[in-house]
DNA sequence: TATGGTTCCTAACGTTCGTTAGCAACAATT
DNA sequence: AATTGTTGCTAACGAACGTTAGGAACCATA
């Protein structure tokens, strides 16, 4: 057997406590220091197991990015489904993904813009991707008539803003699942559209 | 005549060229000699005008929050008018406001926890007097038979994250103005509620 | 028993941080 | 002519920053 540790290495480890402290404190405003006293070592013993700070925001970054990735292209693989059917597929898979990692979320939204180039730039290029596939979709739906609203683009605004406002109110301890939250999101967004 | 300077005050140039950069590298990654050298002085100059770093985000911050809530007071002061009219009138004042203050918005939305205690307290306070205004609003014109929605909190919710995603993408020299946002913004909001 | 990977330490490096002290130039007011 | 407020400078303070070097345990495999 490799690596079986009993819990996780400590690699993940430190990603796992990164992303908490990024999540709260904010990516810039959260030293190593800090980072270390949450792990219970020293600053410099987490130079063991990475290369820098950036590195761990990179790697929360675009493990999601992957994720999210994932998931869309799942929710949209059959193309000949009701543009209504994959769209709620997406809206759900992509608050799955954002339930499941809350903090990462939260990072993935607010601290993309302290990668450096050329992360920077791939990230806002995947991230633009994936803004368009759902504007795309939701035309589509309009130009097949399934679904009805005087400005499609607008419609996928508001769509993504409150998918991205979404890490910041949910609350694990909620009355809501991931699949209710899905389902009402996509109900309300729909609900005006489609018919 | 007081201080009837040509232009700017200087503190007040200050708060600018800091709200500029704050909002593009974000509180904490921004330097006092980075937003001197913005301003063509030195970062101990700045001193002459200011108490604190902390002070500038604080300004920001709190002079906005106050502009949102008299766009609130004002929108909603007639409470005899039906519910759907109050509510796109604070849809149109708060568009106005982020419209007109678009760096400084955003610095509102994302660096207002970088400020500390009794600041930080007292901000998530007003901003959470603030969601609630709306969420009794929605509330009230749905026990009214005003509006319809499965779920007012929910609808509240997507409002407001459709209003703090704003900043976000708007931009200055897009084809819509303000009213045009906060109409289209309020139309699909309430389209799928009201009646 | 030797080896290599994982883990962590202490100590320090050079840099940057927010901020202050003390001084000087200039404007407008008194 | 004296005063006051605004504006800016240089030089420096102590603290915190990300990161590195070098060494030492430990544990598995060989």
């Amino acid at each position: 057997m490799e690596t079986a540790s009993p819990t996780l290495s400590r690699k993940a480890q430190i990603d796992q406590t990164a992303t908490a402290l990024f999540r709260r404190r904010g990516y810039a405003a959260t030293s190593m220091r800090e980072l270390a006293a949450a792990l219970g070592i020293e600053a410099g013993s987490i130079y063991s197991h990475i290369r820098s700070k950036e590195e761990i925001l990179h790697r929360i970054c675009f493990r999601l990015a992957d994720e999210f990735m994932a998931g869309w292209r799942n929710a949209t693989a059959d193309a000949s489904a009701p543009v209504a059917t994959q769209l709620r597929r997406a809206i759900e898979s992509h608050v799955r993904v954002l339930i499941h990692h809350v903090d990462a979320s939260a990072v993935f939204m607010h601290e993309w813009r302290h990668l450096s180039e050329p992360a920077h730039g791939e990230f806002l290029q995947l991230r633009h991707g994936y803004e368009v596939g759902f504007r795309e979709l939701i035309a589509r739906g309009v130009a097949a008539g399934e679904l009805h609203t005087p400005d499609p683009a607008f419609a996928a605004l508001t769509l993504l803003a409150s998918l991205a406002w979404l890490p910041s109110w949910y609350r694990p301890d909620g009355k809501l699942g991931a699949e209710q939250i899905a389902e009402r999101l996509a109900d309300q967004l729909l609900g005006g559209l489609a018919n």
